[in-house]
DNA sequence: AATAAATACTATCAAATAGATAGGATTAAT
DNA sequence: ATTAATCCTATCTATTTGATAGTATTTATT
């Protein structure tokens, strides 16, 4: 499972594609009202994403979020890493949190081959996602 | 990612298919011994695999643990479900556990689509693995 | 210079889940 | 009766999830 956070991120940043006019960054409490997301929360999410350089920020007056790079350059699988971490099913089989098992031998486990290929097929799907895919019906 | 105890009760489940020569059940504490598991906390976990019809067990001495079917009938599937609960990545796309999303629309929800095709490539690779495909290396 | 409106930051909180442990009740073979 | 096993209930700690409150800082506008 996702966290709610994740999903409120992917919605937030397909939000802050759609709405960017070019005109003014698109605003926080915007978002939460149209997305439906609570707003405090979505500040730290927001935050998050610009600390990690998805999203830029303008402080003030008209201030508000727009994303650092274009839709389709954003990936789907960076924002869950970034929100939610490991996408794989088992530490061992990370490629971006790989962690060794304390308790089994990797190289003959039998459980690792199978979350192996069930962390390729997840990426074949998801590598090729992108916010920009996600605002086309 | 799996739950350690997910990871437990496979553990356990191949030790017992592995184990059982047809005299006499499989005690809780070889396996905690071998596999490196918790004693207490595999006794909780064998007890959740026999409520949900996936071991027999046998009380007072020589008592222990049993498989209720052939390990080729036990998917892994089945006991992720019974342990973690569900599979999907998002529960308005879980086949075992569906609940709906609050805060979308799930004709139109872009999200949701993406999270189906993840399930189902995860489900190709795990609906055809056993306890007994995991006993061969 | 003052004001209004936005993000940034720090601290905190409640509920759920993960991961376990303790201790005794019950069952069954010897 | 004794021994050795599962069964059951209760409890515990740490972490994560999901969120809220309040204040500081920045900036456009007047």
């Amino acid at each position: 499972m996702i966290s709610n956070k994740c999903k409120y991120a992917i919605k937030a940043l397909t939000y802050i594609a759609c709405n960017d006019d070019g005109t003014k960054a698109v605003m926080t409490s915007d978002i939460a009202q149209e997305q439906d997301i609570p707003r405090k929360f979505l500040e730290i999410i927001l935050r998050d994403l610009r600390n990690n350089r998805i999203l830029e920020s303008k402080r003030g007056k008209d201030g508000g979020f727009r994303l650092l790079r274009p839709a389709e350059d954003i990936s789907l699988t960076e924002i869950m890493r970034i929100i939610d971490g490991p996408i794989a099913m088992l530490p061992c089989v990370s490629l971006n949190y790989y962690r060794s098992c304390d308790d089994c031998d990797e190289k003959e486990c039998e459980v690792k081959g199978v979350f192996e290929q069930v962390r390729d097929r997840t990426l074949e799907v998801l590598n090729g996602k992108t916010i920009k895919s996600l605002t086309l019906g």
